[in-house]
DNA sequence: TCGCGCGGTTGACCTGGGTCAAAGCCGTAG
DNA sequence: CTACGGCTTTGACCCAGGTCAACCGCGCGA
């Protein structure tokens, strides 16, 4: 199989190109790298230049604020088949963050010069972006909704929530199997790993979750629902 | 002057609409009501359904989270010329927050369908909006960078040196006019109104500035922006 | 097998900023 | 002029969450 038919066959599976036509596909993948990398790597740095835009495949990449302090602050976490840098390519200015992988990850890299391209004679594509966008930004509103008034716990429990599998229909009880390391959810929540590890420690001890590494049993769904 | 043109005029004036053609921004003023508030006025609630975006002819609109204790937390103030709510409108959900104006204003509803139709065949305008939620998404990305790793004071120093007019080129003076109530800005920089008023007085223990009402007066430029 | 390193946990202590309460400080409508 | 209501400030106190430091436990490479 050519390179080129690979990468119109992975860009044809992510959502952004759901809507695509094979031939606009086609198109964007002549302006699409493979790019692959271990775990830990950088991507890019905070002042960057943006090229263009990144879309996972498989494997998780983080976006992270530093700080001159040395203190990181986690953005977001991408997983397969989400995109980023998407907003950083329609204004002059260079990444406001950075991105490392946290596991081994395939990436596809999409130039700047054939969005902007396709924005030019393809709608669809240019809706398919403002959606992206939108939801992008309303995942950052419901950020600092939390960040500003919400307590350490109503995080947790929040991000808990967000991802648990109940386990029988209408079940009081669920599991949540982490995803990352809890320093990275921690931060990605405001939290020092400290403090995430105590309000664990605290939601254990009321009988509400059990925690076995990173499988996370959700005991009475019904009260961490109703947590004050 | 017919009521349509006058709608076609503001809508030209405005940065959203800085590259569109004249034709395009009468297709545009088709679906476009002109709204007069109060101060103080509602336009709209958390949850209630979204059917366009609103710009600012003049005027000032915060938008604001409200949680169940109360306390509310201002996500934005729009100023003239300004847009807000085009996130909303491309996704299938509510608004995530509420917007009251702050003064007497006169806005612009730019209705749903007008806009998808003109995304339809008008890729100009698709960028205008790109660009403008990317702005959008990039300031909330400074928020979360000022929420977690900068202290009040530090946010507070920011906000002033945004806004700060110089008073000599290259001089070490400058001044800022509150747009709004301190009450407001407060909130925007996620402090309590206390809070505020405790760091401008320190600031101003420290020669740093000097307060009257919504004046402030920098009077140490050089070492303001080297707080740490 | 051992040792080392990293991610996570625990404990003791501290502080930035929130809370509650009361007192100015205007501007405006009587 | 006066009184009332909305901001803003001040004071006293408190607590969620951060900091510093030690420790644990598991996986991994030599």
């Amino acid at each position: 199989m050519k390179p080129e038919l690979k990468v119109s066959a992975f860009l044809a599976n992510l959502p952004l190109f759901k809507e695509t036509s094979p031939e606009q596909i086609d198109r964007v993948a002549q302006g699409t790298r493979v790019l692959h990398f271990a775990r830990g790597e950088m991507l890019f740095h905070r002042g960057d230049p943006c090229e263009g835009f990144h879309l996972v495949v498989y494997g998780q990449v983080k976006l992270a604020l530093s700080s001159q302090q040395g203190a990181d602050k986690v953005v977001e976490v991408i997983g397969p088949g989400m995109s980023f840098g998407e907003a950083v390519m329609f204004l002059e200015k260079p990444y406001p963050v950075y991105a490392q992988t946290l596991s081994d990850s395939l990436l596809l890299h999409v130039s700047k010069s054939v969005v902007f391209a396709e924005i030019e004679h393809n709608p669809q594509f240019s809706r398919q972006l403002l959606g992206g966008l939108s939801r992008r930004l309303h995942g950052l509103i419901s950020d600092v909704e939390a960040y500003s008034l919400r307590s350490g716990t109503q995080r947790v429990i929040g991000y808990l929530l967000r991802d648990v599998q109940v386990s029988e229909p209408q079940g009081n009880q669920g599991e949540v199997m982490l995803p990352i390391g809890k320093g990275v959810i921690a931060s990605r929540l405001n939290l020092t790993p400290q403090h995430f590890s105590r309000i664990l420690h605290e939601l254990t001890a009321q009988g509400l979750v059990a925690v076995d590494g990173r499988r996370v049993v959700i005991a009475d769904l019904e009260r961490l629902r109703a947590y004050d």
